[in-house]
DNA sequence: GTCTATAAAGCGATAGAC
DNA sequence: GTCTATCGCTTTATAGAC
């Protein structure tokens, strides 16, 4: 229902008629609209990591084919541009929580940490691409990247860019990030 | 008082008094909620092209020292990181509404249109630095670097990083951007 | 655990006088 | 143009029965 209507437009008697419920249990099982909140934050974070999972799995097709660590990263910024009903929530809802704590502190220590989880894997990926990189080098690639993915992600959830396009953005950038790892040339 | 408490929690009545008149008159000049926020969505731009314009005057200090394209470029994203009032209003406010629009549609044409002139002025000095990029990859510069300011400013209203931390990665941003584009060797 | 009923407050918007 | 007064609806949260 975040997804959908956003934090702002979230009614606890509308969540309690869709689940079928009384605004009363509502309140019994999360205490208060805060608490609802937090268990929606924790739902969404098991959610992506189920997905991520997944998608890890059945990853390499082919045997050996296309399975380098740039294609994994790829893969994996991408798969929060999907247009599937799942990852779409996803992104909506998650963005929405971290544009709501601009004005609310109240999630920010859960989002905080998400974030920095979400931004290891991506300088796992960057460090197992190019490993003699220097490691504030991979972590402020790694942050521009999921800073950029955040980015995209509101232009395309409002409208303002088609997915496709999101997409190829992001991937040209793993490009440009890549290439700049690759070259001990330049300081940063 | 969209900076300070977002679009969910504008209050008319809050607007009203704080200045210093009823509520009825607050109608009588933005007809209803929607447009109020158009009229504040308005004044967000015409005071971002102000400051973007009084910094252009009394930016090169130097006669010619440091007056590079690429400093012009940095400077000119950078305006959107500082620790001044108006300009974390404006930004606060702008992003604020940018996240409303995912849930309202409203807005969506007035922000599509401030955001493309917003990336054609990023677009124009990426070509003053490298006048043989071919255009396609200078607009999708330019995107992918307005799209990361996004993300950032995000971060850093909500207060998960520092103001500096921001601004360095906009700076090396920038930097593996420009580097990228004035590379010939790769396609798009 | 779950429901009904309701308190209590908030909020957008309008009417009508001046 | 501006104000006062208020309608009418929505929303969070609780009380108390079952």
């Amino acid at each position: 229902m975040i997804a959908r209507q956003g934090v702002r437009g979230l009614r606890v008697a509308d969540l309690a008629a869709e689940a079928g419920v009384s605004t009363g249990l509502v309140y019994y099982h999360f205490k208060d609209r805060p608490g609802l909140l937090r268990q929606a934050l924790a739902f969404i974070g098991d959610r992506a990591d189920r997905y991520t999972l997944a998608a890890d799995e059945q990853a390499p097709p082919g045997p050996a084919e296309s399975a380098g660590p740039r294609q994994a990263l790829e893969r994996m910024l991408l798969l929060e541009f999907q247009d599937l009903p799942e990852v779409r929530e996803n992104s909506t809802a998650w963005g929405e929580l971290r544009a709501h704590s601009v004005f609310d502190p109240e999630l920010r220590e859960d989002l905080a940490a998400a974030g920095a989880a979400w931004t290891a894997e991506v300088a796992d990926h960057l460090v197992a691409l190019h490993p003699e990189a220097p490691a504030p080098a991979v972590t402020a690639a790694a942050e521009r990247l999921t800073a950029l993915l955040e980015g995209l992600s509101v232009r395309w959830l409002s409208g303002l860019i088609p997915l496709e396009h999101a997409r190829e953005l992001l991937r040209t950038a793993v490009g440009v990030e890549t290439g700049r790892l690759g070259c001990p040339g330049e300081a940063n």
